[in-house]
DNA sequence: CGTATGACCATGC
DNA sequence: GGCATGGCCATAC
C-alpha cells in the first residue's frame, strides 16, 4: 500500500498544483497575478512555468473550491488563455489596452496577506528595497 | 530513454 | 513596442 514515488498522492493533481490553487484563491477580485508572481510566493524550485501547468491541468475540471483563474494573466500584462478570460476579468472590472494590455502597476496583486502567508507556509512578496504602492481600486 | 509540447520569462535587437 | 531566442522544467508519447 505503498506508492514510493507518488508519496502521498493517488492519482489527482499533484500536491504543488494543490498548492499553486491556495494562493491563486486568494487573488481577490478585480485583481491579477502573474504566474511568475505566484511562483515567487510559494519560493524555489516552483517556476512560473510550473505554474502555468498547474493552471492548466484546471481545464481537466475544477477543484473544491474552485480557483479563480482568470486572475492569473503572464508577466505581459495579457491572457494566455483567449479571448473568454479577458472578458471574464473586464466583468470583474479590470481594464485592458486596444492591444490587451493590463496595467499591471494598478489592477496586479500585491501578494497575500503576511499573516496569511505565515499560517499556511508560504512567504509573502518580498518587496526589494522599494515599496510600490498599490493604487486603490477608485 | 529521446523528442515534442506547453495558460512562462528575461533578454536582446 | 514587437519579435526571436534561449533557458527552464514537468508531462506525454
Amino acid at each position: 500500500m505503498h506508492h514510493p514515488d507518488r508519496d502521498g498522492e493517488a492519482d489527482g493533481p499533484r500536491l504543488v498544483f494543490l498548492r499553486v490553487y491556495e494562493i491563486a484563491r486568494q487573488i481577490p477580485y478585480g485583481r491579477v497575478a502573474t504566474y511568475g508572481h505566484i511562483a515567487q510566493v510559494m519560493g524555489p524550485p516552483v517556476t512560473a512555468r510550473e505554474v502555468g501547468d498547474a493552471m492548466a491541468a484546471l481545464r481537466d475540471g475544477q477543484p473544491d473550491p474552485p480557483v479563480p483563474w482568470q486572475r492569473v494573466i503572464n508577466a505581459q500584462g495579457r491572457v494566455s488563455t483567449g479571448q473568454r478570460q479577458q472578458t471574464l476579468l473586464e466583468q470583474e472590472g479590470v481594464t485592458f489596452s486596444v492591444k490587451g494590455v493590463t496595467d499591471l502597476g494598478r489592477f496586479g496583486w500585491q501578494g497575500p496577506d503576511p499573516d496569511w502567508a505565515e499560517a499556511h507556509g508560504f512567504h509573502p512578496l518580498k518587496n526589494e528595497g522599494e515599496e510600490k504602492q498599490q493604487l486603490d481600486l477608485f
